[in-house]
This record gives structure tokens, sequence and C-alpha cells, in this order.
DNA sequence: ATTATAATTCGTCATTTGGCGAAATGTAGG
DNA sequence: CCTACATTTCGCCAAATGACGAATTATAAT
């Protein structure tokens, strides 16, 4: 109990996995899409996902290559107040509103795409 | 609004915050209280509680020699929720309601008296 | 089968965090 | 004023955390 519920709180304790969670509250996302969004490396977004889910903060599925998260759909007591209560402090937060704001392009494209984007773009970096 | 937000979620992911504030669900306390039922050094315990309070969390008012720790009369809505979560998530913790336990008796205990065992215990220890 | 590639895992590094004891602060009582 | 002492602040150390790139895994396409 005590457990599972510092497994929640520590996860909440993160900038990236807050952004994640407010992310995927209207809409679920690939981890590229993710990745596009909080700007960080793939391995790190990886990371983090795999901390919210642990949590059972966030579900995943597969699809081809791509893994899709989302919110939990039978989320337990714990987990929906804890998820309420993010979504309620930052519903208003500026950073956030602008994160959706992108997601919402971004998660409206192709997966197939955004990672062609990628690649070329990971290329002209060095 | 974010970082508000991290305060908060920072401040809950420790066990020993969260047992602190299990403590002080019911009753308030004093430093040396809630040093006795922890059990860390009163300089951490110190800066725990000022983590708690800089969220928002606690509030504290001195009398006398002693500094007394409580839940905050006029939450706002963010600190209210956070807070019935964690009270929610633990209500049957093992650990918390064992520590609950020994904080009825030791918060029981006049500050004076308690003091003066801690001091007794620190000096057979050394 | 072989190749390309999305995601994860692993190894490493810099930063943050939680712990303590020593020193500083502020208050009560002689 | 001086002493005792509860709490806080400071300086330090060990452990945990978040970041990255490289290596690995698993799937799709040729």
């Amino acid at each position: 109990m005590l457990k599972e519920t510092l497994a929640i709180t520590k996860a909440l304790g993160d900038e990236n996995r807050l952004r994640i969670l407010m992310m995927v509250k209207h809409q679920e996302a690939c981890v590229c899409q993710i990745t596009e969004v909080i700007g960080n490396a793939p391995s790190t977004v990886s990371k983090h996902l795999s901390i919210l889910r642990s949590a059972d903060l966030l579900d995943s599925y597969k699809e081809g290559r791509w893994v899709y998260y989302h919110l939990p759909k039978q989320p337990s007591r714990s987990v929906k107040m804890a998820l309420d209560l993010i979504f309620e402090m930052l519903k208003d937060s500026e950073e956030i509103v602008k994160d959706q704001g992108v997601s919402k392009i971004v998660c409206g494209q192709d997966p197939e795409e955004l990672t062609k984007l990628q690649r070329e773009r990971e290329y002209g970096e060095r």
C-alpha cells in the first residue's frame, strides 16, 4: 500500500512525466509522438513511460513497430484520484496548454510520416 | 502552476514525508514529537517539514521553544485534493496505521517530558 | 533471409536528494 | 546578561535520479 502509493507519487514528481500524462489525457500517443512533444531522447522517454506504466498511471499496446500509450481503461480508485489531481492542478498551466496544442498536431500525424521527419532531422544534425 | 504542482508532487514522493503527513492528519505535532515517530535526526525532520511547508501541505506556528506543524486550515483546492489523495491511498497501510498508534501516545506526551527523555537517550548512546 | 527501424535495455555521467553532525538562531528561565 | 535548549541552517557524503548514446530486441518490408 505504501509501496504502491510511493510508486504513484514518485512517478508524478517529474516535470516531463507530468507533461506526458497531460499529453495523453485526450488522445493516446505512440513513443515517437511523445518524444516529438517532450523533446527528450527516445531512450529517456521510454524510461519515463515505463515508470508511469509500472505505477499503473498508463497502459500500452503494440501495433506493428509502434507502441501506443494511453490512460488506463479501468483505473483503481487511487490511480483515478491521482490522475484527477494532476488534471485539475495542471489544466490551465501555460506550459501544458502549449504542449497540448503541439500534441494535437503531432498526434494527428501518421507515425510513419513523423518518424521519417525525425530520421531526416537527426541526419541533418551531424 | 506547473511549478506549484511539482512542489506538491515532489513533496509527496518521499516515504518519510508521507509518514509525517499521515501522522499530523488527526493531531498537530511539534518537531520533537515528529522526530520521535519518524526516527530521523532532528535536522533531517526539519528539512522534510520545510519541504512540506513550502508546498503548502503543512502550516506551522511557534509556541515558546517548540514549533508545531499541522494541516493547513484553508487549503487551496489543489492542496486539499492532494491531501485527500494520500489520506485515501494510505488509510489502511500497515506501516502508517502502526505510526498512528505510536503518534497517539507520543503526541499525548508533554514536549517538555519528551525532550527530556530524548536528551537522556542521546546521552546514553555515547 | 536480409535489411530497416521503433522501442527498450544497458552503461555511463552529472545532478539532485536524503541523511547526518556541527554550527547558528531564537526563546525561556535563572 | 548568561545559560540551556528546540529548531533550523550549513557543509558534507552516499545513494537515487534523469539524461544521453550504444547495443539489443522485435516487427515489417523487401
